[in-house]
DNA sequence: CTACTAAGCATTGTGTACAATCGGCATGTT
DNA sequence: AACATGCCGATTGTACACAATGCTTAGTAG
């Protein structure tokens, strides 16, 4: 039990990721920057007791982290069982790849049209802390600004509901490289989001749409999606028998 | 304030549109059927006493659903300040449309590709339903059963964040066609749904995503988003001083 | 020795009490 | 008379206690 998160108590601002005050962003954003970042392997129970005790606050609190996860689609909640990190199985990472697909289809020629200069900075601005994070060797928080430069151009594409949409989307494809990735390359080339920005600069929306089609192209390409999807599955199958030993060690870790 | 919603006590299984047993979905049912029929007007202030003490539970569940359309945006949840029913402006509702064109194209293809026979099935029942609706003249259930029409669309195209996004879109169209519909013409003509169930059974893809678009087309043709969008904005800016009025009448309203 | 049953325990679901926060109203000041 | 400020009522935010449910395990019968 050494390696409990911060015990934070009216932490006035989340040092790590946790943006806005509210108990409830805090809690959420650690819960899901541990998911990302594999301190929590997919199939992992999330005692609301154990969170509560370790956040500092009530299972009231957790319980609605919990919730807005299990909504996002980083967290399965059983009813009467509890909260587990969710383990997408193939199909259901192919289908939540085939909706990024159509979706960044979409925004990327809507930022093209509506972009800001600002906003082109802003991501500009995230494309080098995600270098940054890599370079750092730092791979939890680069997945998740990878996942965070797809979202700030979601935002640049002005329509809230894909918005909304794009934010699942990338928690759960953020989850699926944290599951599935093959561990030798790097696995969101910040290249790309270098050209992309590039052309949506210059208002070229074809092009733009060409490069984030091929970056959709080497996102799914570097995962274990197709051939060896067995030893996947096996993963998934065996994953709730990870925590289900009995309790020979400390009862209240995650 | 006669018109109070019914007091049900552990109704056994409303027999409106609450499906499933679990109390979260009876309230969430309820209120989500009470807002389309404009039983609710937008603006309107869901207190959680006031529906709790209505419904027979405590305010625990009332949140949930709340919470659970909030996030589907028909309710608009503010901090301290409690929830009330959204009522989206000209640009939110064109943002939605922009976004559902873009799914209902793509959930068309797949359904096309995917349908079974037994869907094709549900589809046609449920366009029964809806044309009983509506020579009943019971608008609110018309407006929610084309909306459910769409969802299981959604559903024949197997793929789950597609479904989830869609469920989202359909809440807030419900929405935005019970506040800005003119009140003219039928709002969902039934005759494109059974056309668009010719397409699929006959796989022919490109007419049934030319008919989608056209019945897309069509829905947002019978909305005032253009020309009238004055009075509607005026309805929007006004609409929370309705609710503001002073309690001259009896407190224990929605 | 195996399989089935039942009791105990742990965890989640729900209701309620208390605390914090916000909006409205009245009063005082300029 | 108009604006600022402090108080008060109401409503939501949080925590906790109790109830219900499912899982584990021990015990017994076959």
């Amino acid at each position: 039990m050494n390696e409990q998160l911060q015990p934070l108590k009216k932490q006035p601002r989340a040092g790590k990721a946790g943006r806005s005050g509210t108990q409830d962003d805090i809690v959420y954003a650690h819960i899901f920057e541990a998911i990302l970042e594999q301190r929590l392997a997919p199939g992992t129970k999330l005692s609301e007791e154990a969170l509560g005790e370790i956040f500092g606050v009530s299972r009231t609190i957790i319980r609605r982290a919990l919730s807005r996860l299990a909504h996002e689609g980083v967290v399965l909640l059983r009813p009467n069982r509890g909260a587990v990190v969710a383990s997408p199985s193939v199909e259901e990472a192919r289908q939540v790849f085939m909706a990024r697909r159509l979706v960044e289809r979409a925004i990327t020629e809507l930022a093209v049209l509506h972009a800001t200069a600002e906003q082109i900075a802003e991501l500009r601005q995230m494309v080098n802390d995600e270098r940054d994070s890599f370079s750092r060797g730092d791979r939890g928080a680069g997945i998740r600004l990878s996942g965070e430069f797809h979202l700030k151009l979601a935002e640049a594409a002005k329509n809230a509901p894909l918005i909304s949409f794009q934010r699942s989307l990338v928690s759960q494809t953020s989850l699926i490289i944290a599951q599935y990735e093959s561990g030798n390359r790097s696995h969101c080339s910040y290249d790309e989001h270098t050209q992309l920005i590039d052309a949506i600069e210059k208002r070229d929306g074809e092009l733009a749409v060409n490069l984030m089609m091929h970056h959709m192209d080497h996102i799914d390409s570097k995962l274990n999606l197709d051939e060896e999807s067995a030893s996947d599955d096996l993963h998934a199958v065996f994953s709730h028998l990870l925590q289900t030993k009995k309790p020979g060690r400390s009862p209240a870790k995650i």
